[in-house]
DNA sequence: CCGAATCCGACTTGATACTG
DNA sequence: CAGTATCAAGTCGGATTCGG
């Protein structure tokens, strides 16, 4: 609790930027960023497969830390999309399995995980091309012209 | 480019986290670390309406800075999700647009968003909960037993 | 009007060491 | 095994300023 930055940082004062239009985005844009923060779509579809341990999760993974396992997990089941179940044996186990809300939220993250894996060499290709023509203008021009 | 921070920042190098079976993965969290950057999705649903100008994008979003607008319209243009079109009048006009690719991403983003927009209530009211319970034990006991 | 460049603070991530 | 604490670094985001 000493620095508090571990928690969400949205800041409920904030929220009204500008007028109620934009709401609905916002709650995507949440949603979104909780997601997507790097590690947690990793870990919710690892648990789609069943309930983990806590080091069976983060060897599955792979390059996580303790930390960022702790934390992303913790951020889970606060959100209510992820169930921990402790069991206090002499080593202690603790394992997590996705909560129906977590379950449900499988399914669009797995939608676009298909159109992810299916569009990534488009993604690719286009950062490459993009790349080749800024390095070809940058030296002269800014980003109009040429042709 | 002296900083060369504003790209991404995606190791090429360091993908090789443990095995194969993660590839699928990766490609998901890059694709949402990219769209879950806290402005693409919302610039790319208002871009799903029509063509925009730039300021017309800014004005629609509200709080988002010139910097942040222009970086993330680019990345998206690198990724090939948007189209940049440059007319060089008196007074400058840049429109974008969806490309066919980001109206594809659009569906899946969309789906997440309905979910998200249906749920929001159901993860807030888990948040609360989560951190009623928490307040109410941390005082003197860590995450077990109490009952 | 569009956008680039710079400065700077805040959040995020990770490495490491320590506890139960 | 599971989790916490501390410290350092990297990245993101915003305000401001300047140029086409």
């Amino acid at each position: 609790m000493k620095d508090a930055q571990e928690r969400t940082a949205t800041s409920p004062e904030h929220t009204r930027v500008s007028d109620i239009e934009s709401h609905d985005c916002r709650a995507v844009s949440g949603i979104l960023q909780r997601i997507g923060d790097k590690w947690s779509v990793l870990i919710i579809s690892r648990l789609g497969e069943g309930s983990r341990r806590f080091n069976e999760i983060k060897r599955m993974i792979g390059g996580i830390s303790q930390r960022m396992l702790t934390l992303t997990l913790r951020n889970l089941e606060r959100d209510g999309l992820v169930k921990r179940t402790v069991t206090p044996t002499v080593p202690p186990r603790v394992d997590y399995e996705l909560t129906d809300l977590g379950k449900e939220l499988l399914i669009p993250v797995q939608a676009l995980g298909a159109w992810a894996i299916e569009h990534t060499p488009c993604i690719t290709a286009a950062r490459a091309r993009f790349d080749a023509a800024e390095a070809a203008e940058t030296p002269q021009q800014q980003r109009v012209s040429t042709g």
